[in-house]
DNA sequence: TTACTTATTGTCAAAAGTACAAAAATTAAA
DNA sequence: TTTAATTTTTGTACTTTTGACAATAAGTAA
């Protein structure tokens, strides 16, 4: 009898949405798709699509992540889910986005199924986009911000072996402020970093050190000593 | 063409839990409705329910809690959606958590449509749920401990005026830490507070001063100097 | 060798945090 | 009315962190 009644609400569709971050050449880019069909055809828009009747949310992710850019074995994390009644103009489709931090060098992008281009913008310079991804984007990328403030994701996007300097800039371009260097190295001093002997290449100038995030001994601070990551 | 694909994928439906959380006597509390429906009739269950095919998700969480509980006018924040393509026995329901603070003596809480009841339950005692509701409660209850360092939301659980003491018992109960009484004063001194004339009442001791959180005043802060609220 | 550039470390004062103690305001009992 | 008891509120001395700025170190290029 409820199960009657259910399928009456069967008039909606849901879908994912993929907001891929990186950071490259002091900007922070997000990685969106042309769209090759209707509606919004020829437009800019955040990789996405609709979920299948018997797929879970993460695997979705993945999946539809991997159809539209080829992108495989991202760290997807939820963020939030829009459900405006007229966010799609052929129906009701309520999204739900999640984002990830890649680095561009390490990720081979292509675009793929009915996606016909996939390119990297600069955040302070998207187009309009198709639907309401403008929205989307804009609030998960202020979601990322906040998260960056409490947990060690930032890594995620720079090289394995990177300069605190690197990470600085990082930092300075995320909260837009700016630090001296020496009171910078002081507030990360809790981090866990592995310093490598290894050296910055091609400088004309003193290479700087380089250094690693020591995943495995924040996990351990966190489990032991309930550290709690704050930059 | 598109469209006909569309309609393929009407085989969800999708809803809205709203977890209403409150702090009474040194414990925080969520309240529970028992379901009088199929599936899971008779076992307590967080208050949801179908989001209708043409309702906005934020309308809809007012709608639906006020429908089963009689609140109305509740500050809901959203939260996870969970997707899990068998967390409902009869069919594909995706959900989405909502969460809120109130005052739980400011608030009438009257069970109504299919609840058959509604009772407040401490968070460290709650009985086996109906669907994945253990999983979203435990969820939800940790995104609400993290936001409390972050934003001032504390304050929705509080009398409207309230002891400093009071603060410092809710503080230490959140983050399961104790802390010595001047040093919390100094912690919090950047809050904006208003500091009435009016004392407790009935103790049996000197009492403490009232205070109130001066909302305007922070979102003024948050606007123009850029004030981060952390605790 | 020297000039130049950036990395890294050091210093000192101010601010914030920590541990503990003292003073103040109220009730209840002597 | 005084005193004890209780809890609020303020103060103090010490430690740690932060912030502004200077000094030193390690490279490149001429």
């Amino acid at each position: 009898m409820y199960k009657i009644e259910l399928t009456n609400f069967f008039t909606y569709s849901f879908s994912i949405d993929c907001l891929i971050f990186a950071y490259q050449q002091g900007k922070m880019h997000v990685l969106l798709i042309k769209r090759s069909i209707e509606p919004y055809e020829n437009r800019w828009a955040i990789p996405g699509d609709l979920v299948y009747p018997d797929e879970d949310l993460p695997l979705a992710a993945d999946r539809i992540l991997h159809d539209l850019t080829c992108l495989k074995n991202v760290d997807l994390h939820q963020a939030q889910t829009f459900g405006d009644p007229n966010r799609h103009p052929q129906g009701r489709v309520i999204t739900n986005a999640y984002f990830a931090l890649i680095r561009m060098e390490d990720s081979q992008v292509e675009a793929s199924s009915w996606a016909e281009e996939a390119k990297w913008f600069p955040v302070d310079a998207i187009p309009e986009l198709a639907f309401d991804h403008n929205l989307i984007l804009n609030s998960t990328y202020d979601l990322l911000k906040q998260k960056f403030a409490v947990e060690p994701i930032c890594f995620d996007l720079l090289p394995e072996r990177f300069t605190l300097n690197e990470f600085q800039q990082l930092y300075e371009f995320t909260f837009e402020v700016e630090m001296d260097k020496a009171n910078f190295r002081k507030k990360i001093k809790h981090i866990p970093f592995v310093a490598h002997d290894e050296k910055q290449q091609n400088v004309k100038h003193r290479p700087a050190k380089l250094f690693s995030f020591e995943r495995n001994k924040y996990q351990l601070m966190v489990k032991e000593d309930g550290y709690q990551f704050r930059i």
